[in-house]
DNA sequence: ACCGGTCCCTGTTAGC
DNA sequence: TGCTAACAGGGACCGG
């Protein structure tokens, strides 16, 4: 399932193999997947054809191809899509739901996606609230990121960790106004960008904070190692070039990840705790599952659980 | 304003 | 064997 790592990976396939380019034919075969553009498939194609694709920028799990046009190309995967670079004589399968087609003779982009929880959309660019002042105008070379402004619709999410412009303290204070557990608050994008449920785990595991804990109670060095375990999953999966669970993701090339060997928590229900043998645990939680090990990640006592 | 819950989707798997 | 139900989950949205 994409989360930051995943999108991370997508986002340089992109650019390896788009960016610079000159969108020639724009062809949507499922309305669904174009929902988020709400003028309609055709204003989206309308917008995209004749443009040159600029970058590719990422914040959170959002993903954005800056045109010419001061419009961007955005786009956001859901559970199952991809973002494929393929020949234009290579099969449509059964997800096609969007092709891009260059004015050059190399591949052709493609938006595939089984559970359309994915779309696209063209929107327009405006400056960055997370970026304010004369920091408007550094922050081009960080991971991901490319500038001081957001697609439209990119702007109410929060900066993702491996951000500049992710504040720390700001993040602890938000934190502690907070009346929820710490993996709920780790999953809203305006507080915190690009976890999912698979590094909320993770990263939960690797702090050795349980899920449930109340955020107003967590001290600051609770968040310091909330913060590392955070950002060091992401960087581990980037470099890793991302999780594949099934057939279902995979990056631009059409290879999968392979972080999912790496995952100490998430889906390890049983199998030893890599740091103490104590095995795994699986909770129902809000309709979903928090993986966790019960010795090195205790329950909040304060719950009763 | 914040919080928890529901719904949107479809393919796979578990269970009867 | 064949059906149904549960499950996966990001984010928009809604009601309290």
């Amino acid at each position: 399932m994409p989360e930051l790592p995943e999108v991370e990976t997508v986002r340089r396939g992109l650019e390896r193999l788009v960016v610079g380019r000159s969108v020639a034919a724009v062809q949507v075969d499922h309305a669904r997947a174009v929902r988020r553009h709400e003028a309609g498939a055709q204003d989206f194609a309308g917008l995209l054809v004749g443009r040159t694709l600029q970058a590719a920028v990422r914040r959170g799990k959002y993903l954005w191809l800056p045109l010419d046009s001061g419009d961007a190309l955005v786009a956001h995967l859901g559970m199952s899509g991809q973002l494929l670079a393929l020949a234009a004589e290579a099969p449509a399968g059964p997800h096609l739901r969007v092709r891009v087609r260059f004015a050059d003779s190399g591949p052709e982009l493609r938006f595939v996606d089984q559970r359309t929880f994915g779309g696209l959309a063209v929107q327009e660019l405006v400056r960055d609230p997370a970026v304010r002042g004369e920091t408007a105008v550094r922050g081009n070379t960080a991971v991901g990121v490319g500038a001081a402004l957001v697609p439209r619709g990119v702007a109410h999410i929060a900066p993702d960790p491996l951000e500049p412009a992710f504040d720390d303290a700001a993040f602890a204070a938000a934190l502690r106004k907070r009346r929820t557990g710490v993996k709920r608050a780790l999953l809203d994008q305006t507080l915190i960008s690009g976890i999912g449920n698979i590094y909320a785990d993770e990263a939960l595991w690797r702090a050795r904070l349980h899920w449930a804990r109340p955020t107003e109670a967590l001290r600051p060095i609770d968040v310091r190692r909330l913060l590392q375990g955070v950002r060091e999953v992401l960087a581990d999966a980037i470099e890793a070039g991302g999780t594949s669970f099934d057939a279902l993701y995979v990056n631009v090339n059409g290879e999968s990840g392979w972080f999912d060997r790496s995952l100490d928590a998430y889906g390890q229900e049983g199998r030893p705790c890599r740091r103490c043998g104590t095995p795994i645990r699986r909770d129902r939680w809000m309709n979903r599952s928090a993986y966790s090990c019960s010795k090195c990640q205790p329950r909040p006592r304060s719950l009763g659980l």
